[in-house]
DNA sequence: CGAGTTTGACCAGCGC
DNA sequence: GCGCTGGTCAAACTCG
């Protein structure tokens, strides 16, 4: 597995970031992922807008540095598209969790908490990324073999979830899609900082 | 026995 | 309205 970090953003909370990681943009219109690789990474000061819908926002933008290029990463502004373009208010979205049913699964899809995906080339479909995930479903996607998971933060009131899913021109690739900001901290134990201090250390990364 | 995984069913959204 | 698809639920199952 590829070494990472973490990075915190004002807007994103704190997130992993594979320190060679590759990062490119959701399309929050088609919920797919736009194509770019390292021989093909954003102009250095292009803005999310240029590139991708109105949905992105500019101080979402985060510029990695790496020993010789510069990638960006940036997330999904889901609740600014629910209260601009659906008109629904992040109580409208609470209201699932005590409500009927049908209200529950109507607020489903209409309103996400921020979103943020990377890929990195890996063996394993799950980055240990210092915090613990219990899978609570696998589907088969359209167009590609290999099934996508989804994996919920195991931490009370933490809604955080992620989506792991290879990437279908390269199997190698693994897309993880982080959905939410965390609440708490890693759940890092002593056994784990101990063996493996850099990981720890990683933390603080940038 | 508790925590996590698997998997079929169910539901909402979307395109036609 | 209907069918397809993605996302979630929850019962059954597995594992330590």
């Amino acid at each position: 597995m590829l070494n990472q970090g973490f990075l915190e953003d004002h807007e994103m909370g704190l997130f992993p970031f594979p320190a060679n990681m590759i990062s490119f943009p959701l399309d929050s219109s088609s919920q797919t992922l736009k194509s770019l690789s390292p021989s093909n990474p954003l102009p250095q000061h292009s803005k999310p807008e240029q590139d991708c819908t109105s949905h992105f926002q500019a101080s979402h933008l985060l510029p990695l540095q790496t020993s010789n290029t510069n990638y960006w990463a940036w997330g999904e502004v889901s609740e600014l598209i629910s209260n601009k373009i659906l008109g629904m208010s992040r109580d409208d979205h609470h209201l699932g969790v005590s409500g009927m049913k049908m209200k529950k699964f109507k607020s489903r899809r209409k309103v996400r908490e921020p979103r943020f995906c990377f890929k990195t080339m890996s063996d394993v479909d799950v980055l240990d990324d210092g915090y613990r995930w219990r899978k609570y479903g696998q589907k088969v996607v359209k167009n590609t073999q290999h099934p996508r998971s989804y994996y919920r933060c195991t931490q009370d009131s933490c809604r955080v979830k992620k989506r792991v899913e290879r990437l279908a021109e390269d199997p190698r690739m693994v897309i993880t899609t982080y959905e939410g900001r965390h609440a708490h901290s890693p759940s890092l134990n002593e056994e784990d900082v101990e063996v493996n201090p850099s990981k720890f250390n990683s933390f603080f990364w940038l």
